[in-house]
DNA sequence: TGTTATGTTCAATATATATTGAACATACAG
DNA sequence: CTGTATGTTCAATATATATTGAACATAACA
């Protein structure tokens, strides 16, 4: 049964944009009483060394699971983290900031070719005014929303 | 100049995970002070009828872009509308929501799955419960959203 | 210090997703 | 009704992204 969740939490995943590895890995530890080292993640999972590695650190970064050292032990061990609030606003920032660079980064290049542009191509112009005005204005909204999800 | 303009805009949408055509095509409308036919968009974009079409289509739905009719002419005419706040709200939705969507059959199929658990299994239970409670949380969240886009 | 167990990196590869284009559908003109 | 110009569909293919795994790095211990 938890078998087949884990497999369902990686098809999520996959469908939600994050790869079908953190999915498993994340539905793994979760449903883990105990925490789990790399080797029995892979095992578990069937998935790489390399993914499952980069992967607990991607859910590590996320705060989504906490590193736990057992004494005697040279293996990490992981547990997943229940703040899934908390988890899923840092996935969205990171997710969402990231495509917003990505536009950002398109709108300082439309600015930048504005000088070079001939007089005449004015309905151009005008159409990047508007683009501008909009990008403010998303830009602030996109700043209050920041503020609102890290102070609640 | 809009060339590249155009060609940075499909790079974009491409990150933002839309496509290239999709960005290609609007930018090549938003910045068209006629409206274009398919021929055009195909010629002036270097992508193939079916992509043309198809895109197309797409941003209409998005209330991106509208079908313009020439008498006399049989092709289907399309102009950029620069409603840029509308139409990324629907873009928004529509993608969002498709996520929400799959991350809800996730959930149901826990669910679901749940009656067959044996009862040993008492801490995958708490945290399926604990998954719930946070699910009813976040599924108020994003219905307050969606008014909140709608409304304004 | 050298040996071993573990974790990390990144070029090669597999997988998922977007795009193409040829076959088909549609509708207007003659 | 037939021929032609246009739009659509979807299996094949190309592209972008995720995953693998062998080589490498690191650190604990003898």
């Amino acid at each position: 049964m938890v078998r087949r969740f884990i497999e369902d939490a990686g098809n999520t995943s996959q469908s939600l944009g994050v790869g079908r590895v953190l999915g498993q890995l994340f539905a793994y530890l979760y449903f883990s009483p105990e925490p789990k080292n790399l080797a029995e993640m892979q095992e578990a999972l069937g998935i790489s060394k390399g993914s499952a590695s980069t992967g607990v650190r991607q859910l590590e970064q996320w705060g989504a699971v906490k590193k736990i050292w057992i004494k005697g032990d040279r293996k990490d061990y992981y547990q997943a983290n229940d703040w899934l609030g908390k988890i899923l606003k840092k996935v969205i920032l990171d997710v969402a900031g990231k495509k917003m660079a990505s536009y950002k980064s398109f709108l300082e290049e439309v600015e930048a070719g504005l000088p070079e542009m001939k007089d005449e191509d004015s309905f151009v112009r005008e159409r990047i005014e508007h683009l501008r005005r909009f990008h403010n204005r998303a830009q602030k909204l996109w700043e209050s929303a920041l503020v609102k999800i890290f102070v609640k």
